[in-house]
DNA sequence: TTGACTCAACATCCTTTGCTACAA
DNA sequence: TTGTAGGTTTCCATGTTGAGTCA
C-alpha cells in the first residue's frame, strides 16, 4: 500500500509509487519525494489515477472555529472565489477593506489548524490580538522572541522560514499576509517547505516588477479576486483627489542636479550601456564594482537623487499645506531619513523613522489617533505593516517609482471618514528632473 | 526584561533613442 | 501598419526589518 508523510520539508512516498509528474526519486535516502507544497497536487494525481494511498501526512484533529463576522458584499465574493479556485490563491483589495476579514471567514470555514505569516511583528500582534477575540482559544506566535505553537499560530515570514521544515505537517491552511514578500528569495522557501493544501495569499499590491509574482502563483495560486481603490471610493472607502504640484529648484540646486545628472548620463553614453530595465541597471552596478568611473556615475546619480527629491521648494510647498489643512490629519511621507528630522524640527511634527524605538513609535501613534498630534513625519516606515491611525491628507514630499509603495501611502488616508469627507493626497515633485519620469511610473 | 549592537535579507536603484521580433 | 515587449543575476548607496547575541 501507498503511503504518504511529510519528511523534512517533502512528502514522502513509500510504497508502489505510480508515474507522476510532481515526485522525484531521491537517491540519497532511496526515496521517492515531492516538494511539501506539491501535497495537495499530489494526492490529486493518485485521487485521479485511482490509486489506493494512505495519507500519514496531517494528524487528524478535531477543531471548530466558528466567527460572528458578517461579510461584506465584496468580501464574500473574494471567498467564493477562492473557495471556487480550489482554496488556493490571491486576495488582492485595497488597505483599509479588510481583507484580514476574508481570511478569517476562511479560516472559520475549514476549521483546520492555520498558520498566518506576516512581515513584521507589529502585524504578528494586530493579527494575534484579532485571533483572539473572534476565536477565543490560544494563539500561538514564531518570532518576536517567542516559539509557541498552537493550533492557530501566526509567524513572521522569518521565523516560517527558519522552522518551516519542522512546522510544515502541523497546518492545513496557511495565509501570507502581505503575500508579495513571499518573492524573496529566501521566504519562498517558507512556503515551499509547507505542505498545507489550503492557501490564501493576501495583499493590496500583487504584481512586482521584479516578475516574482509568477514564483507566488506557483506556491500559493494565482489571484482570485482582486479590486483596487477606485472600486471602493465612496462606499467602503474614503473618495480621494491626487494632486500633483511641480516646484522649481532653485538656481543652486538646479546647477548641483544637471551637474551630477550629468556625469551620470555622460557615462552611459560614453560606455555604450543604454538602461531599458531593471537588469540593465543591475549591469551598471556590477560595473561599479570594478569600474571607477562607473562608481562614480552612481554616485553621482545618487547626488541628483537627493537634490531633486528633498528641494528646498518643496519645504516651502509643504508649509502652504500644513497651513490650508491646520485641522485635519496629516501624514507627510519622504525617502530620505535626513529630510524627515529637518521637517520635524522646522515644523514641530512628532517623527518616525527607523531609528524610533518600538514604545517611542507606539506613543506617537497612540497621539496621533487621539489627535493630540494632528500630523507626523516619516520616511518609508509606515507603508506597510503598521497600524496607522487614521489621517485625510497625505504628502509625498519623495518617494520611489514603485507603484507598491504609491498604493501603499495612498491607502493610509483612504479610511472611510466619519463625516464622509474626501482623503487628499499630494505628490511634490521637483519639475524638469527625473522624478516627473519616476512620478509617472509608480501611477 | 531591556536596550544596544551586529548581521542578513529585502526593496529600490533607470534613459528618451533607437533596434528587433512579433502580435493585433 | 502600428503598437509593444523584449532581458537578466550579484552588489555603487540608502532605508527598513527580524533574529540573534551580549551586557
Amino acid at each position: 500500500m501507498l503511503t504518504l508523510r511529510y519528511d523534512d520539508g517533502t512528502i514522502r512516498l513509500d510504497g508502489d509509487v505510480p508515474d507522476l509528474p510532481t515526485v522525484e526519486f531521491d537517491p540519497r535516502s532511496d526515496a521517492v519525494r515531492a516538494p511539501a507544497h506539491q501535497y495537495a497536487a499530489v494526492r490529486r494525481a493518485l485521487d485521479d489515477r485511482g490509486v489506493d494511498y494512505e495519507d500519514r501526512v496531517f494528524e487528524p484533529t478535531d477543531l471548530d472555529f466558528s466567527t460572528t463576522y458578517d461579510l461584506r458584499e465584496y468580501q464574500r465574493a473574494a471567498l467564493d472565489a477562492w473557495e471556487a479556485a480550489d482554496r488556493r490563491g490571491v486576495v488582492e483589495l485595497p488597505t483599509g477593506s479588510g481583507k484580514t476579514v476574508v481570511a478569517i471567514a476562511a479560516m472559520a470555514a475549514l476549521s483546520t489548524p492555520t498558520l498566518v505569516v506576516v512581515p513584521t511583528i507589529d502585524l504578528l500582534d494586530q493579527w494575534r490580538r484579532e485571533l483572539i477575540e473572534e476565536f477565543d482559544v490560544p494563539v500561538g506566535q514564531l518570532g518576536g522572541g517567542e516559539q509557541r505553537l498552537e493550533s492557530i499560530t501566526v509567524s513572521t515570514y522569518d521565523s516560517a522560514y527558519l522552522r518551516a521544515d519542522d512546522v510544515g505537517d502541523r497546518f492545513g491552511f496557511v495565509v501570507f499576509d502581505e503575500v508579495h514578500h513571499l518573492g524573496g528569495e529566501g521566504y519562498r522557501d517558507a512556503a515551499r517547505l509547507l505542505a498545507a493544501p489550503a492557501r490564501m495569499g493576501l495583499t493590496a499590491t500583487f504584481e512586482r516588477p521584479d516578475g516574482a509574482h509568477e514564483i507566488i502563483e506557483q506556491l500559493v495560486g494565482p489571484v482570485v479576486y482582486a479590486l483596487d481603490a477606485d472600486d471602493l471610493a465612496g462606499d467602503h472607502l474614503a473618495d480621494y483627489d491626487v494632486r500633483r504640484i511641480e516646484v522649481e529648484l532653485t538656481p543652486a540646486e538646479r546647477e548641483a542636479y544637471d551637474e551630477a545628472q550629468g556625469t551620470f548620463v555622460d557615462y552611459l553614453r560614453t560606455s555604450n550601456l543604454s538602461l531599458r530595465s531593471g537588469s540593465d541597471y543591475r549591469k551598471l552596478v556590477m560595473r561599479s564594482g570594478n569600474d571607477p568611473r562607473a562608481r562614480e556615475a552612481l554616485l553621482a546619480k545618487q547626488r541628483a537623487r537627493e537634490i531633486m527629491m528633498n528641494s528646498d521648494a518643496k519645504v516651502d510647498v509643504l508649509e502652504d499645506v500644513l497651513d490650508n489643512h491646520r485641522d485635519d490629519r496629516v501624514i507627510v511621507f519622504t525617502a530620505h531619513t535626513d529630510l524627515v528630522y529637518r521637517l520635524s524640527e522646522r515644523f514641530l511634527m512628532p517623527a518616525i523613522t527607523n531609528e524610533t524605538g518600538t514604545r517611542e513609535r507606539r506613543e506617537i501613534l497612540d497621539r496621533f489617533r487621539e489627535g493630540a498630534y494632528g500630523r507626523v513625519v516619516t520616511a518609508n516606515v509606515l507603508d506597510e505593516g503598521v497600524d496607522v491611525p487614521d489621517a485625510n491628507v497625505g504628502v509625498v514630499l519623495s518617494g520611489s517609482g514603485s507603484e507598491r509603495e504609491f498604493t501603499q501611502r495612498l491607502g493610509r488616508v483612504l479610511r472611510p471618514k466619519a463625516d464622509g469627507g474626501r482623503a487628499t493626497l499630494y505628490e511634490l515633485v521637483s519639475a524638469e528632473t527625473a522624478e516627473e519620469r519616476v512620478a509617472d511610473r509608480r501611477r
